[in-house]
DNA sequence: GCGACAG
DNA sequence: ATCTTGTCGC
């Protein structure tokens, strides 16, 4: 039985493939306007790597879309400069002679008339009623084995005549013994990747997998008290991150952990060796930074996902670290999905 | 100049 | 996330 959630995710490929047919010869638009139609210009920087890396051909509008300063920016097929011949020859002033230089006059030229259902407020708006669900549930005891939940991806095969095809990922689950860190049991999935990464919609490329990981886990009866995810919970703008989504539809307590900030605010100056300093979202506290290692003071940063709350998720934590910057079943998770995705690449490239 | 955003 | 060589430091 598919899951709820995963025929939701939108094929944003082919909605931004039909905002370019929009575009009408003499005009141009730009990677945000695009991104904007999309439902959110935070996806821009996406739209720029499409621009640059979809499959092309003849009849693709994308010379048309330019970048936010009127400058032409990269083209797929070929240099900036063939890029400013195809608008000339549609009749847009191209301004400038080095390709750097290069700019038209958005003022005079650009499109904005898109018809479209803005997937990604949709997206948002998952995330939203996935928020109300969550439940921050007291908890204290620190069970007997902690699972972890990576995901990683094989380079996409290029083919000799340029066409990309689509990444695959590969999802690991590593139960760890919470006493000493010891891997006790570890499982893949691998299956292709449709939705891009783009930041704070993280869910939407990871979850359909994970989903399907967690089915795997629990056919092999390896279900686990706790699971760590690497991603956010509630330190998110909208208070649901990947880890809170995988608790939600697992129905399961979760843990997210990152190691880079999202969102929020806090005081990382002079941190003692595992000392945890709150992260702020709007006046309330949703997760904690927490200096993992004696030698770097880079924090990592973790959040409730479901069922647990701040003080849990920070102990837990504390106590999977074993010395090193990620908790141990984190770092066993990225271990084997990474090298099982190696294996994938080596695979697809012979 | 400011802000800078998981994987 | 992945692409990537040598280099620096414990």
């Amino acid at each position: 039985m598919p899951h709820p959630l995963v025929p939701l995710v939108p094929n944003l490929a082919k909605n931004l493939g039909d905002l370019l047919s929009q575009i009408p010869a003499g005009r141009v638009t730009t990677y945000g306007r695009l991104a904007q139609a999309l439902g959110d210009s935070i996806a821009s920087r996406w739209v720029g790597h499409f621009g640059l890396h979809h499959s092309h051909d003849g009849n693709c509008h994308c010379h048309r879309v330019v970048r936010a300063t009127g400058h032409l920016g990269l083209y797929v097929a070929g240099d900036t400069a063939a890029k400013a011949r195809r608008l000339s020859k549609e009749g847009v002033i191209v301004e400038g002679t080095r390709p750097e230089e290069m700019r038209v006059d958005l003022n005079r030229y650009e499109f904005d008339d898109f018809q479209t259902d803005y997937p990604l407020k949709k997206l948002r708006r998952l995330q939203h009623d996935l928020a109300a669900k969550v439940r921050l549930s007291r908890r204290t005891r620190i069970p007997p084995q902690v699972a972890g939940v990576d995901v990683s991806y094989t380079p996409s095969a290029r083919g000799s005549s340029g066409e990309s095809s689509t990444d695959w990922a590969v999802a690991a689950y590593v139960l760890v013994d919470s006493d000493n860190g010891s891997v006790v049991w570890s499982t893949t999935v691998s299956r292709p990747a449709v939705f891009p990464y783009i930041t704070t919609y993280l869910t939407f490329r990871e979850l359909p997998i994970l989903l399907e990981l967690m089915k795997k886990v629990h056919r092999a009866g390896r279900d686990c008290p706790v699971i760590m995810v690497d991603g956010t919970g509630i330190l998110h703008p909208r208070r649901a991150g990947i880890a809170s989504f995988l608790g939600v539809a697992a129905a399961q307590p979760t843990v997210g952990v990152i190691k880079k900030r999202l969102c929020g605010r806090v005081d990382i100056d002079d941190m003692r060796h595992l000392e945890s300093r709150p992260v702020m979202l709007d006046e309330q506290q949703v997760g904690a930074a927490i200096r993992p290692t004696r030698g770097s003071h880079r924090p990592i940063f973790v959040s409730p996902g479901h069922r647990v709350d701040i003080d849990f998720a920070t102990e837990l934590a504390r106590r999977m670290l074993f010395g090193r910057r990620l908790p141990q079943p984190l770092y066993e998770a990225d271990r084997l999905s990474r090298s099982v995705a190696r294996n994938l690449r080596s695979r697809n490239t012979q």
